[in-house]
DNA sequence: GAGCACATGTAATTTGTTACATGATTCC
DNA sequence: GGAATCATGTAACAAATTACATGTGCTC
């Protein structure tokens, strides 16, 4: 992030808030002791810059740093994503539930999913919005599987509503596969 | 788990590995504890099932587990969904690589998106299978939202080739959107 | 002057992974 | 006989969250 500005690590925390946090999350607990830690390694240096009396610490990165992140874009090894949701935990033991309460927790997970649907900002300031090309990108990529997954939960709400007859129970999609 | 059968802890381990990693992870050094705790807590009952030579504990949910199972799956407290994705992660800064390094980061996952389409099982035994719906419901939304993924990225490696000329910038989805 | 956003960190705790250990059974 | 699977745990380590602490600047 310090290779597109140079920037505190609130200014990190907020763009991790908002445009990455559909994949990725930071906290500030993270973020500081790290930031100092890439200071150590020579990949960033750090300048005081306050505003008034606040103070205030930009981070820049350094030939090293812009190296190392390179590599790091080429390198294939990646830790396989995770996914961990309480919410289709809760569903996939759903049968324990009656009817009624299984359609309640679908609801709810569906409804979940539209508030996640806000208004995306790319975190960084309105200047880096035109010259960076994959924020933008991974936005589009959240608002579509977003879109998608609350459709298909509208579709199993629908089926689930019919009292399912005999040939519902295998997921409101298996109909419109595509291949 | 225990409420769909009695089970070991390894074989609740080879349940978590197959069906439920989507959305849920677990590993030996936290289900075995955990049995431990459950027991301690009276929400489950152990008693020995060895076959053979070969030690095993087999573990049964008790009333005041059921009930406390039950609270659960009616709770809206759920903690909220966590996806975190090295790979996203590197696309979301892929504008500082070359457009032929960018369209190799795209393919790579996109092939890694295929290979996680693997056949479902659901983690129970054949006998299971039947009676349990919303094991199935799951490995479908699985299914079909890992085939999304997959289409988005290949019209997205499709737009990238098309060395990109003014329009292109926004997403592959973004002229099929459903509103 | 109240509330929010900006700003920086540490400490404690929780959670999760990886490595370490061991051994029996089953199937090819 | 060898490999894969079944089976159970502990210890060490790594990662992440939450709570704790503090204070300024800006806007309504």
């Amino acid at each position: 992030m310090l290779q597109r500005s140079a920037q505190s690590g609130y200014a990190i925390k907020s763009a991790a808030n908002t445009s990455m946090s559909f994949f990725w999350r930071a906290s500030f607990s993270q973020i500081y002791p790290e930031l100092a830690t890439l200071e150590r390694h020579g990949f960033v240096t750090r300048h005081d810059d306050p505003r008034g009396a606040r103070v205030r610490s930009l981070y820049e990165i350094t030939a090293s740093g812009e190296a190392a992140l390179l590599a790091w874009l080429r390198s294939a090894n990646r830790a396989p994503p995770q996914f961990r949701d309480e919410g289709l935990l809760q569903l996939y033991f759903a049968d324990a539930l009656a009817p009624e309460e299984q359609l309640t927790l679908v609801k709810e997970l569906r409804e979940r999913v539209s508030i996640h649907r806000e208004p995306i900002s790319n975190g960084f300031g309105q200047t880096d919005q035109g010259d960076a090309k994959f924020p933008r990108i991974l936005a589009q990529l959240e608002a579509d599987t977003t879109a998608y997954i609350e459709q298909w939960f509208r579709r199993l709400e629908a089926s689930l509503e019919d009292t399912c007859t005999a040939a519902c129970s295998a997921g409101p999609d298996s109909n419109q596969k595509n291949e």
